[in-house]
DNA sequence: TTGTGTTTTATTGCCTCC
DNA sequence: GGAGGCAATAAAACACAA
């Protein structure tokens, strides 16, 4: 390349390795620091334009008074150490964006569990009120979920209690139930409950990658329909 | 003073572009 | 094929604690 050859010989005789000039000007194969104008001058050079062109080089090394390789090489130096410094930058902006994000989906993630315990305390409300206290006691005490309870509803405790139990995620709601018939996005046998309108969370959180009902809730007559006649939307309680 | 970690300067080898 | 860029690396220079 470019570069003068500078290699320095190997000394023969000790005279030479002593002889304070021969040692000075044909040392300059041992790394010598820029000075800090140098650096300033090649510093204010970078600022303006990162890459060298060859006229550009020669121009600054004849200013500074270095090899135009010695330009090159900083200059080549600079790039990778400016790039380095973007790496980290690059990485603090997204970690910093990452905690944002994680931050929304926690205070999100607790307002729907609000939410959540909010409806099924308002199902229940409503359900005492149907089933007034002493109506069936006996029954209410060996079984949870009424006989008389609309089909959604006791689908809604059934997949309640899968959650509760520590599904693994199964495709299956109830080993008694009916077996799922959806082979799509969503476990729900709408067939089997016409009459009902599903929730669905597409992700319970848990990484087992499948949903599950969070809500499964009656129809009333003003419920709306697609053009299939399917229920569509959130459900218009009673 | 010395051991050790960091920064800076320089080299090497490979790759791309003209 | 030569010039120049980049990544990896070596090695000197430097900083600093013990």
């Amino acid at each position: 390349m470019e570069e003068i050859s500078r290699r320095r010989p190997f000394f023969s005789t000790a005279e030479e390795l002593y002889e304070e000039e021969y040692y000075d000007e044909l040392l300059p194969e041992k790394k010598r620091r820029l000075t800090p104008e140098q650096v300033h001058s090649l510093e204010k050079s970078f600022e303006i334009e990162n890459k060298l062109e060859p006229e550009r080089k020669t121009q600054l090394a004849k200013k500074l008074g270095l090899q135009p390789r010695q330009v090159a090489v900083w200059f080549q130096n600079r790039r990778a150490r400016w790039k380095t410094k973007q790496l980290e930058r690059d990485y603090d902006q997204l970690k910093s964006s990452y905690d944002s994000l994680v931050s929304d989906y926690e205070s999100i993630s607790k307002e729907n569990d609000k939410l959540k315990a909010e409806v099924l305390s308002l199902m229940e409300k409503m359900n005492a009120e149907e089933h007034p206290a002493g109506e069936s006691q006996a029954q209410h005490a060996s079984n949870p979920v009424p006989t008389d309870t609309p089909p959604c509803l006791q689908l809604t405790m059934k997949v309640e209690d899968r959650q509760s139990i520590g599904s693994d995620g199964s495709a299956v709601v109830d080993d008694d139930g009916p077996q799922l018939l959806d082979s799509g996005d969503s476990y729900f046998p709408s067939s089997h409950y016409p009459d009902c309108v599903v929730a669905v969370d597409e992700d319970d959180g848990s990484d087992n990658g499948g949903s599950y009902f969070e809500y499964v809730l009656p129809v009333t007559e003003q419920q709306h329909h697609d053009d299939d006649g399917e229920p569509i939307g959130w459900f218009i309680w009673p």
